[in-house]
DNA sequence: GAGTGGTCTAGACCACGAG
DNA sequence: TCGTGGTCTAGACCACTCA
C-alpha cells in the first residue's frame, strides 16, 4: 500500500499548513524537490498537481512553484432569513463589472423563458481579495427592464441590479437557486485564476414576479475550496401550522 | 497549443456522449487505445484520469475500463417555499440506513454546540440508483431528543428524523445551509463510489429551535455533475414590506 | 498463465522567464 | 543563455481478474 506521489503530497501539504512553507514563497526547483523526497521527477509532478487542485500551489512557467497566500472564504448568503447571517469580511473585496448587451439565445433561451433575440443586458462581476479571483458572477436581465447604469457595486453577486429593479417598483416574488459542483471551462477558469481539474460552487439563480416570470437570472460561480454559500430560512412545518 | 492528451479527451467524450461507446461496455484496453489515437501509454492514461474525474468511466484494476451508465441527478430541495418544487424521479432511489450512538467530539462540537462527551444517535443515510451511490448522509441528533427507530425512510436527507421530532412535539424554528464545493476524503470517496479527485456537493445543515438550540445537524454529500441542490425562497424585500 | 490496469522511472524535447 | 516548468515517451515492475 506504498503510494509514494501521495506520501509527497501529504509531506508537502503538511509543511504549508504548517507554516514551515510561509505562503508566497517559492518551493525548491522540481528537481530538487524530486530529490529531497527521493522520488522521480514524473511522481513529484504529479504530486503537485494534486496540490495545486486543491489550491495551495501556483505554479509558474519558467518562474517556479509558489506557496498561495491562504484566503479568508468568499460567503454568498441567500434565503428569507439572510439577514440574520454575518458575511464574514465582505469588505476586503474589490468588485469589477462589465456590462453587454446581447441577444437572448443557446442556454439562455430555457433558464430565462424568453424567446430567442429577445435583448438583454448582461453584467459580469468579478470580485477580487487582495489581487486574487474570488468570485464571478453572470446577470441577466431584459433589456426593457434594466435601469442602465449603476453605481460601483458592493456586493459580487449582483444585488445592484435587483435593488434598483426594486427602487423602480419591480417587485420579485421568489427566489430558485441551483446549485452544482462541477469542474470549470477553460474560459471560467481562467477569469476565476483556477486551474481546470479544481472544483467550483456554481449557482444558478433565478427571480421570478408574482407571475413566474423571470426578472433576473444570475450564474454565480465560486472556488470551490475557497468559498461557501450559506442558506438560511425559517422552517416549513411552522409556516404551514401558521396557515 | 497542441496537449495531445486533451484531444484524447475531447474525441473520447464525444464518443461517450454520442453513444458511440454505449454505457456499460468496455472499452479497448489502453494499449489499444493509446495505438488508435497514437500517443504513448502515460499520455492515454492521462486523458482516462481526467474522464474518470469527471465521472463518465469507470476504472477496474485487471478488468478494464468502463462507460458508466448515465444517471438522473438527484437532487436536494430546500427552502420555504419547497412544496412548489418538484424534485424528478426521487422515486428511483433505494435509502439504506445505519443507526450508531456515540458521544460528541471533534468537529462535532463547534458544529452542535453541544459539551464534549454529550451522548448523540447518528443515521447514515446512503441512497442508490440502479446500485449506484447516489448521496451520502449523516444526520446528528442528541440523544435525550432521538425517538428511537423510525420506519424505512422515503427520503435521503434524513427527512423521517424531522418529521419524528415534528410529530413529538418538538418544532424546529430555523434551517440554516451552508454549502461548499470540495474534494472527498478517501472514506467519502469509497462511499460515494467516486474518485478523491471528483468534486462532492457538500451541504451543511444544522436546524435550531426558536432559543437557537441545535436540534440537529445533518452533513449531506452529493457527488459533483451526478447531482444539485434547489434553494426556493420568497423574497426577502417583500417579507420586510409586508412586516 | 495471459491479459489488464497501477505505479514509478529516466530522459528527450519544447516553451517560458529573467538576467 | 540558463534555469525553470510543460509535455510526451518507452519501458520496467507489480497487482488484480479470469479462464
Amino acid at each position: 500500500m506504498a503510494v509514494r506521489y501521495t506520501h509527497v503530497v501529504d509531506e508537502l501539504r503538511s509543511r504549508i499548513k504548517s507554516g514551515a512553507l510561509p505562503a508566497g514563497d517559492r518551493l525548491p526547483s522540481e528537481g530538487e524537490l524530486a530529490a529531497t523526497y527521493r522520488v522521480g521527477l514524473p511522481t513529484l509532478r504529479r504530486a503537485l498537481d494534486v496540490l495545486q487542485a486543491e489550491g495551495l500551489i501556483e505554479k509558474f512557467h519558467g518562474r517556479g512553484n509558489f506557496v498561495r497566500p491562504p484566503i479568508r472564504p468568499v460567503t454568498y448568503v441567500s434565503g428569507c432569513d439572510a439577514q440574520t447571517v454575518q458575511p464574514a469580511g465582505s469588505s476586503l473585496l474589490k468588485v469589477d463589472v462589465r456590462v453587454t448587451e446581447l441577444e437572448a439565445q443557446g442556454g439562455l433561451l430555457p433558464w430565462l423563458q424568453v424567446p430567442a433575440g429577445t435583448p438583454l443586458v448582461e453584467r459580469v462581476y468579478l470580485s477580487k481579495q487582495a489581487g486574487v479571483p474570488c468570485s464571478l458572477a453572470r446577470v441577466y436581465v431584459p433589456r426593457v427592464l434594466d435601469g442602465g447604469a449603476t453605481e460601483v457595486p458592493q456586493s459580487p453577486w449582483g444585488d445592484d441590479v435587483l435593488a434598483q429593479l426594486f427602487a423602480r417598483g419591480v417587485r420579485l416574488a421568489a427566489t430558485r437557486e441551483r446549485t452544482v459542483a462541477r469542474f470549470p471551462t477553460a474560459e471560467e477558469a481562467e477569469e476565476l485564476h483556477v486551474v481546470t481539474r479544481a472544483p467550483v460552487l456554481v449557482i444558478e439563480r433565478t427571480s421570478t414576479d408574482s407571475d413566474g416570470r423571470v426578472l433576473v437570472g444570475s450564474l454565480l460561480l465560486l472556488p470551490g475550496g475557497r468559498a461557501e454559500a450559506l442558506f438560511a430560512t425559517v422552517d416549513c412545518r411552522n409556516l404551514e401550522e401558521a396557515r
